[in-house]
DNA sequence: GAGGCGTATGGTAGCGCTACCCATTACGTG
DNA sequence: CACGTAATGGGTAGCGCTACCATACGCCTC
């Protein structure tokens, strides 16, 4: 006669099977995989060997339901497909990957009220933590932040106020810092193209304009803006309208490299020689504005590491051990290169 | 005195709580909420109030206890940043986006051994479908997709032998299709090149030699790869390697367009006439490749669609519904461009 | 009008795990 | 030697939900 399982479990051994068969309590073997250092020595080895013999794996449901906590981080980021998310999900990732925290993926698509759907469906799953993208959120979503019970990490940009903890970096700065050097290298009609326009952006686009603002050289006409998501051939499109503007312009800060990319190739295509007629500055640093021809000055952004780091804080605000400094600032790099090189 | 709450909770309301407050059972809230089909539309209206006056939302971790399936869709690829990867992972979530499922994601970093390990992980979730992209599983993996006991779809790629359904398409005859293009339009000494070389790019290389083979103009020198990641900056190592290697090249089928793109800016950095000295053919067809000068002539492929079509599939096997062919291949379409326009 | 059958609702008993509290033992301490 | 204290292990009682089965009731059939 077969033992008799269950109607569901499927004949998956339960911690029930592996207690019985190391000859000790339920509740011992709980505690020999979540907290070994309770469990006597000797225990343990023969915990694991019976875990081992049978196979045991914990049921995460069960686990989540009897601790009213679900090993389980929210993950919400504006876009899936914009590369520069994609790295910080990387980040992410790759320093959940030997933790027991799984990945729980939300696309918010740039909106606040979709994001404060997703908080709300997030929230009954009792995360561990909550990492998102971006530092505006609507009242709503603060607040379902702020109860959400878990560490919240919000990251991309640094602010005055987190709801908990934040990694990032100044965009304002960043497209100060380019703008700055482009007038430097001694470029003055230094147009603005940028798409989309979140919250990112627009504080880029104040960094350039406090820059040209401080140069003396500041024209609304010089700024190009779409609400548009962004891309290459986007850029090409905005840089023509800008020329169509502004045609003695001689630069151009490109809101992110994408768009820097289109900007680049419609400067081949209409033969305006870079950097000698227009000057070129993308943001982000993507891999291949180095290889480009001429290479493209951007700023390098460290996206990753926000997805490292931003994993980091929360692990260490689970166990207990807040970080002293809630909002880190990882900074940028400007990487000068050909298409400014007058 | 108030509602003695339990310990665990924080005060969210349960579903007993529903029950209560609509004078029904426990049971009946629970069908009103899954099968709203078979409670009369009385109880129905009665429940819903309740649940909208408590801002009642079902705890989905005792809901997978309880039903021994979680509403989740387990996604395994083999890249985060790789925006092939990142668009197939959009459109699983746009068709996911207004049902409860959630996404949860595992990176295999296009390691077999890594695959497994994640479906072991996956397993005692209970996910109500898997999406795996490849069909190259190792046998270990095959047997975990085989006994996970939900719909499971392989995507990027058709083949004979579907461990349930597969959509995707042959990417040897895009290979192939590419490289007859080249020959056609008069290319003879025609490089392949190619990194990573995952399953998918040595399919790709298969459908280049059989098309070099089929015109007599077939020569190892002229395949140029690595196991190393692809990136543009690749693309223009190998492509030098490649012109070192075979000086009389006359064109390059790139087994993606991050490569191409390499080439490309290589081409312009050498002053090597593009399509006229080198053609160049990308494989994707990324919104770059169409606006990049000279634009780029690239294989098309259904990614988006493949994502979407996926979740389709398995959202109708869940239902019962399973398609009549399991096997769906969306194509792709080779896009002429200028790189190729002799 | 007895029997059969389908439909709507509810009660009971878990799902597999852990929080909480208690029992046991070993080891000082005065 | 009674008593506190710490370390270790276990029992009980859920977590919030749903599968399974029972029940009640109306309607049809012959």
């Amino acid at each position: 006669m077969t033992k008799p399982r269950s109607r569901r479990g499927g004949g998956r051994p339960t911690i029930a099977d592996v207690a019985r068969k190391a000859g000790v309590g339920a509740i011992t073997v709980s505690r020999a995989l979540r907290e070994p250092g309770r469990v006597s020595e000797d225990l343990r080895r023969q915990i694991q060997a019976a875990v081992d013999e049978l196979g045991y794996l914990p049921d995460p449901n069960a686990r989540a339901l009897a601790s009213a906590r679900a090993e389980v981080f929210g993950v919400l980021v504006p876009s899936l497909t914009n590369s520069v998310f994609a790295e910080v999900l990387r980040g992410i990732y790759d320093s959940l990957s030997d933790s027991s925290y799984r990945i729980q993926l939300g696309n918010t698509h740039y909106s606040g009220l979709e994001e404060e759907r997703l908080l709300q469906v997030f929230g009954p799953q009792r995360p561990a933590a909550l990492i998102v993208a971006g530092i505006d959120q609507t009242p709503t979503s603060r607040r379902l932040l702020e109860t959400a019970g878990c560490p919240v990490v919000q990251v991309m940009e640094t602010g005055p106020d987190p709801v908990d903890m934040m990694v990032g970096f100044s965009h304002f700065d960043g497209g100060k810092a380019a703008t700055e050097h482009m007038i430097e290298m001694g470029y003055r009609r230094i147009g603005f193209i940028g798409a989309r326009m979140d919250p990112r952006s627009q504080r880029r686009l104040a960094g350039y304009r406090a820059a040209m603002e401080g140069a003396g050289l500041f024209d609304p006409r010089l700024i190009t803006t779409t609400p548009v998501p962004s891309s290459v051939t986007l850029g090409r499109e905005l840089f023509r309208d800008a020329l169509a503007k502004v045609p003695r312009l001689d630069g151009v800060f490109c809101n992110n490299d994408d768009i820097a990319l289109g900007v680049l190739f419609e400067c081949h295509r209409a033969s305006i020689a870079v950097p000698m007629t227009i000057g070129i500055t993308g943001f982000n640093d993507l891999d291949m504005m180095e290889v480009a021809f001429p290479s493209v000055t951007s700023i390098r952004t460290p996206r990753y590491e926000i997805g490292r780091l931003s994993v980091a804080m929360a692990l260490a605000a689970i166990a207990g051990k807040r970080p002293h400094e809630p909002v880190v600032d990882l900074g940028f790099e400007l990487k000068c290169r050909e298409s400014t090189a007058r």
